[in-house]
DNA sequence: CGTCGGTCGTAC
DNA sequence: GACGTACGACCGACGT
């Protein structure tokens, strides 16, 4: 195979990236867009082609041959903005120190140095593929040389210029002196443009040939062509591509260098790439440099009783303290603590060891005895603590009897309310972000994959460093983050009101966990085996031949390859689909498809639920201990995992069961309370429209009354038919759908959707006025609010690129409302808490799933419990429209629906 | 043997 | 392509 040559047209990409690409900046406001849109493709070239050869090409500064022949020659472009100039000087340090080939040359084009190495390549017997988005390079397209357009990975050869441009390579130079450009000023024929040029040249076969016919060509096109006659050579002047411009560097010497780690992780930090960054390799045997100056730190070790007082006193002193514990594992309801690590000011932070036990481990303080020394400290309201994900430790802690209290501050969350998705919020991403300072990370100290250690394994010399680092870097981020919180008074109220007076509530409902019948769901798993085997057995026979049925490969090759049915729809990667909508419509025709839904649904019930469930009871509770995360949405909503109950089925039959095996100790019920169309009445509320608020206010069902709106009839002439599709409306309008994906969603035609939408919108102006205006909004402030005023920063809502920017807009539509919705709910959690906690009724909150709040309730509380809950849930919004909650009980979550 | 992207499917 | 927010299972390619 020949060798690959890649020619990359760096000025083109610059420009394209700057302006299709959001306008990135690092913290200090230093504009980063383009040079993250060059590099970013570079490394995907790279990784994709490896090329033998490569070199990046940029325009040199000052005047071209071009503008010496023509004046006017890009004479109209407006100057260069200058947060594009910026970025010139640090892309091409890193192209450099990526070690490729950087060449400049002045008085040419980019394009004519592309040229010339494109020629040299071909008679050196090279592959060439010049990366570009300039259709004028098309007349360099040859058997060897081909162009590539990297956003869409797209390889353009002669039959690919000619489909796309109806000429030859050959022809595409008086293809362009005919048509022109106006953006660079090059004179052609006016009123000719792509079709008549490509039509000339296929009738004439070249300029020479058109320019001699020229009498010939009837109407006001013909005059104008021969009006325009003799400037027509200086046009092909200006579009012929270069290919004899000297160079320094020959094809066969554009060889990729090693790369210059130390340049690319000064350059990274600068600019703050920091996932480039940590993908850097580790130099050999040196220490990575460290992007900043290291922190000034006094850490101290506490081994002994006097050291803890002086401690404790410096702790009781302070107007508060960051404070962390390390523990053995990441699991609250197992992790054993190993230590307590607390600062109380920047760069002054003690770390108290207590379980460290390798062989070797220096003598240390008692466990039992510091946490009950520390007891009355850590439970004391009145001192106030900062932490990093204080539910962890508060869970933890738990477990020894401790009772945290004074959560005041969680760096975390102050950094989630900021903004929810600039950053992930881990303590690590946040100090390179926020203090640019490289934390210890903790699989350097302690491994990773099977060989990780325990940090009670971990030698102490390393892991005081560490423990201590957690809690100054804590301190130093709340210092930061609460100044910038506190300008914004809807934020720092969230954030006091709600977020943090959530920790606690989240805690608890963790640590209670909820009873699960392990029985019950091994039952089902033993059916749901026989029911899969079954099903396998008949797809291999109708297949004829033996496959994974959760392959999508495998179905994919069965179905499409070796049976040959249509392929109605493709992944994102090109890959013909076999998601369950596609097998749907294939299942009408042909028995195949259907088994492998069904196949593929009773797997799944098996896989994530009926055979994990029981694999996550906690053997010393018997229950289910979730992790609801508070800082991991883009919305404010919770989010859970290990196991994930926010997902548990509920549609199906089969699906219900499994909601059967979450039940009520013996003496309590289950109750479960919804928010009944809660995004609806918030929209309803946003929107202050007459028609949606009058309806809620009557108490209507919504559908319905959509409905009867949009078919303009009267409520109870609505049928069962016209209430789902009315349903699909509403569900689509929260989410910012389109025409084309309600009539997806109901499988009718995409004009019948969009009469739907008009006549909605029509119906119900108000909500097409707030729709109009959220959007509007969100392009003026570059962020939406929830009726609370928490934000969601929507960067690409500017963006050129309109797949990006319509994504913004229906985020911009759907975050208000699901964000309210969040807000209600945690409100309602907080009060409930406290309203638990005095003890009125026997009741506990053992789940959260968005709308719903689940309870265990002792059996003779439950007619107390359903009223006082659903009161104090419906109370915790206030909306223009009544909020309505739904309770249920019983034995399981399923009955209790 | 571990990691990671792709695909699919569950919930609200 | 085309409907918002999540988590997680499985496959299969790839790297150690």
């Amino acid at each position: 195979m020949a060798k690959c040559f890649i020619l990359v047209d760096g000025s083109s990409f610059l420009y394209r990236a700057f302006h299709a690409l959001p306008a990135l900046a690092n913290s200090k406001g230093q504009p980063t867009g383009a040079i993250y849109g060059v590099v970013n493709m570079l490394r995907r070239l790279l990784a994709d082609y490896e090329p033998d050869y490569v070199a990046v090409i940029f325009d040199a500064k000052g005047k071209t041959f071009r503008s010496d022949l023509y004046p006017e020659y890009k004479a109209q472009r407006p100057p260069m903005p200058e947060e594009l100039v910026s970025q010139i000087e640090p892309l091409h340090a890193i192209v450099r120190a990526m070690g490729l080939p950087l060449l400049q040359v002045t008085g040419v084009e980019a394009d004519d140095v592309i040229g010339t190495l494109s020629r040299q390549a071909e008679a050196a017997g090279l592959d060439t593929l010049m990366a570009t988005n300039d259709k004028d390079m098309a007349q360099l397209v040859s058997p060897r040389i081909r162009m590539l357009n990297a956003m869409n990975g797209g390889l353009m050869d002669i039959a690919g210029v000619e489909a796309k441009f109806g000429v030859s390579p050959e022809q595409i130079i008086d293809y362009l002196s005919l048509m022109g450009d106006t953006v660079d000023n090059v004179p052609g024929v006016p009123k000719v443009g792509p079709k008549t040029a490509a039509k000339w040249l296929q009738s004439w076969g070249s300029l020479d040939a058109v320019i001699a016919n020229a009498g010939e060509i009837p109407g006001k096109v013909g005059e104008s062509l021969r009006e325009t006659l003799n400037q027509l050579p200086l046009s092909r002047e200006l579009v012929t591509i270069k290919c004899d411009v000297p160079l320094d560097l020959a094809p066969l010497e554009c060889v990729r260098q090693a790369a210059d780690l130390a340049v690319l992780r000064q350059r990274y930090a600068e600019l703050e790439f920091n996932t480039w960054l940590a993908d850097l390799p580790e130099d050999d045997g040196e220490l990575p440099e460290p992007i900043a100056e290291p922190l000034e730190v006094d850490y101290e070790v506490v081994l002994d009783g006097p050291a803890l007082e002086r401690w404790i006193l410096r702790l009781q002193d302070a107007e508060y303290f960051a404070f962390d514990t390390e523990t053995t594992g990441l699991d609250y309801m197992s992790a054993e603590i190993v230590g307590l690590s607390f600062s109380v000011a920047d760069g002054e932070a003690a770390y108290v060891p207590l379980a460290h036990d390798y062989p070797g481990a220096p003598v240390q303080l008692d466990r039992d005895i510091v946490l009950e020394r520390m007891r009355p400290l850590l439970e004391d309201p009145a001192v106030a603590k900062v932490g990093q994900n204080l539910k962890y430790d508060m869970s933890v802690l738990a477990r020894y009897g401790i009772e945290l209290r004074g959560i005041r501050h969680d760096s975390m969350l102050e950094s989630y309310v900021l903004d929810s998705i600039a950053t992930r919020h881990n303590m690590d991403a946040l100090a390179l972000k926020y203090l640019s300072h490289a934390t210890i990370h903790f699989e350097d100290i302690a491994g990773k994959g099977k060989k990780q250690l325990g940090f009670n394994e971990i030698d102490l010399e390393i892991a005081a460093p560490y423990a201590a680092e957690d809690a100054d870097v804590t301190g130093r981020l709340h210092r930061h983050l609460w100044p910038r919180l506190q300008q914004t008074a809807s934020l720092q109220n969230l954030y006091e009101e709600l977020e943090i007076p959530l920790i606690p509530v989240l805690s608890c409902i963790e640590r209670t966990g909820v009873m699960v019948d392990a029985d019950a769901l091994r039952e089902q798993s033993a059916a749901l085996s026989r029911r899969i085997l079954a099903f396998e057995e008949q797809a291999f026979e109708l297949a004829g031949q033996r496959f994974n049925l959760g392959s999508p490969k495998q179905i994919q090759g069965v179905l499409y390859e070796g049976m040959g049915l249509p392929v109605l729809s493709r992944t994102p990667k090109g890959q013909p689909s076999t998601a369950e909508s596609v097998l749907q419509q294939l299942a009408e025709d042909f028995p195949l498809p259907k088994l492998i839904l069904e196949h593929r649904s009773l797997s799944k019930l098996k896989s994530t639920y009926t055979d994990a469930l029981p694999a996550r009871i906690h053997p010393l509770t018997g229950r289910v201990h979730t992790n609801y995360h508070q800082a991991v949405t883009a919305t404010g909503r919770l989010s859970s995992s290990e196991p994930n109950l926010q997902n548990i089925p509920i549609r199906t039959a089969e699906g219900r069961q499994i909601r059967q095996a979450f039940i009520a100790p013996p003496g309590y019920r289950l109750l479960a309370a919804d928010y009944s169309q809660i995004e609806l009445r918030i929209m309803a509320h946003l929107s202050k429209d007459p028609g949606l608020c009058t309806a809620f206010a009557a108490g209507a069902d919504i559908h319905r009354a959509t409905a009867a709106e949009v078919f303009a009839i009267p409520s109870e002439a609505v049928s069962t038919e016209q209430r789902r599709r009315a349903k699909a409306i509403n569900f689509g309008l929260i989410y910012g759908m389109s025409a084309f994906g309600l009539a997806r969603q109901l499988d009718i035609e995409r004009r019948e959707a969009q009469a739907y939408i008009d006549l909605y919108f029509a119906r119900y102006p108000g909500v097409q006025d707030f729709m109009d205006r959220t959007r509007e909004a969100a392009r003026e402030q570059g962020y939406v609010e929830t009726l609370y005023g928490r934000r969601l920063y929507l960067p690409e809502i500017r963006a050129r690129n309109a797949q990006r920017r319509q994504y913004a807009e229906r985020t911009a539509i759907n975050a208000p409302m699901q964000g309210t919705a969040a807000d209600i709910i945690k409100r309602a959690m907080i009060g409930l808490d406290h309203w638990l906690a005095e003890g009125a009724i026997d009741a506990r909150m053992i789940m959260q799933v968005h709308d719903e709040l689940v309870f265990e309730v002792a059996e003779g509380d439950l007619e107390r419990a359903r009223k006082s809950i659903a009161s104090r849930m419906e109370a915790a919004g206030d909306l223009s429209v009544p909020l309505l909650v739904d309770v249920g009980t019983g034995v399981n979550w399923d009955e209790a629906h």
